[in-house]
DNA sequence: CACTCCTCGTTACTTTTTTCACAAGAATGA
DNA sequence: TCATTCTTGTGAAAAAAGTAACGAGGAGTG
């Protein structure tokens, strides 16, 4: 039932995640068929589109009956490589790296964090949120021998270049970039920038022009 | 030098506090006049864009010499709302939200964290990296005796819906949902969606399936 | 078995967003 | 002063994305 997945666009493939959710939550209520009205309106987008987003992967409905939501779940993890849990590197044990090494819907996602790197001696070495610390001159082998593919950047500003380099070199696939840096690095690493203050200035744009739309 | 804002593009929105942050990096540098290119290049995307983008504002630049960088930020701050210091809500004092109050870069964006609110009698009273504590049933009274229009939802899962149906009670103007549930509120209030799950299925298809192209 | 109802997948259409190319305008130097 | 050289702002063309409508095809019913 998959399609050669005819490239779909980037909107597409941002929602597909949100998808995810809301058959999660059907299959937490027992629900084993579901239509796309009904999935739309968990999701929050229009019955249309969540078909024509589905059709960019392939038939995963039957007409009249809608979809069987145990395999559209198990069809859209293994569109996203989400169907096996994935080694995540934690890169810096601050506040915010200990709050994502606590967050415990990254696991229901696929993720896992299976180690952390930070500069401070009195963190190497140590477990910390149920995380084992090293320091980043180890990056390297850590990425090889665990087969790790998705890093998240959690330094502070001032060190976010050296260790994205860093990670870049070491053979990382993804980064996850909590600093209000721009890295630049080689189109094969993929750099996702999630800025806490550039959220807060959409939504600071969208409060004072908007008068108050939603998005 | 103020357009009247004639409906600029969701995109277009999205991209000026990245402008932003390519301007104060500028200043710090000391520059005082920037062009199109260069800025576009700090901020990754094309010249051409970034003109077009201003220019559903106003026009800032003189044609030969480019854009003066002080006023061209001073612009943008005013357009984003960012020109004054914005007060924020934080609601829920657990691992997330202690690294956001501690999350230094943003007070550089316009952003201070003015109160938290939290239901553990052990935090409430207290004063937690550097912001004090209430009980939820305060919620309305900070709202409104601080005139604090953002919120950052950062409590467990669980307890979500509940929290932004008192915000929204309380009359906050814009929510950023640091947690992996959908928000059903009145369209009045802006919603943004802060998920780090969903941001990691995002790259995880991009390498899964790209190979490796990047965003 | 025939009929009806329901829902998917797809196609045509509309809207939004991006890209490209060029005219207008300001500074510089002879 | 005048030509030259930049660089902006904008309008038109192209690409991308979203919307709506429709045909196809099972499921249920009498």
């Amino acid at each position: 039932m998959r399609k050669a997945c005819e490239n779909p666009p980037k909107p597409t493939v941002e929602r597909l995640p949100i998808y995810r959710r809301a058959l999660e939550i059907l299959l937490d209520e027992g629900c084993e068929y579901t239509s796309s009205c009904e999935l739309a309106e968990l999701a929050g987008v229009t019955a249309s589109r969540l078909r024509k987003d589905l059709s960019f992967f392939g038939r995963f409905g039957t007409a009249g009956m809608g979809y069987p939501v145990r395999e559209l779940l198990d069809a859209v993890n293994s569109i996203l490589g989400t169907d096996r849990l994935r080694d995540v590197l934690l890169v810096g044990m601050g506040n915010l790296g200990r709050a994502i090494a606590n967050h415990a819907p990254l696991r229901k996602c696929g993720f896992r964090i299976a180690a952390a790197v930070d500069v401070s001696p009195a963190k190497v070495g140590r477990v910390i949120c149920g995380v084992r610390c090293y320091p980043p001159s180890e990056t390297a082998r850590l990425v090889r021998e665990g087969g790790i593919e998705f890093a998240l950047l959690t330094v502070p500003p001032g060190a976010a270049r050296e260790a994205a380099e860093r990670l870049a070199e070491a053979g990382i696939k993804a980064i996850l970039n909590f600093t209000p840096v721009h890295l630049r690095l080689p189109r094969s690493v993929v750099v996702e920038e999630v800025d806490f203050g550039i959220l807060l200035q959409k939504v600071a744009f969208a409060v004072t022009q908007g008068g108050g739309e939603n998005a």
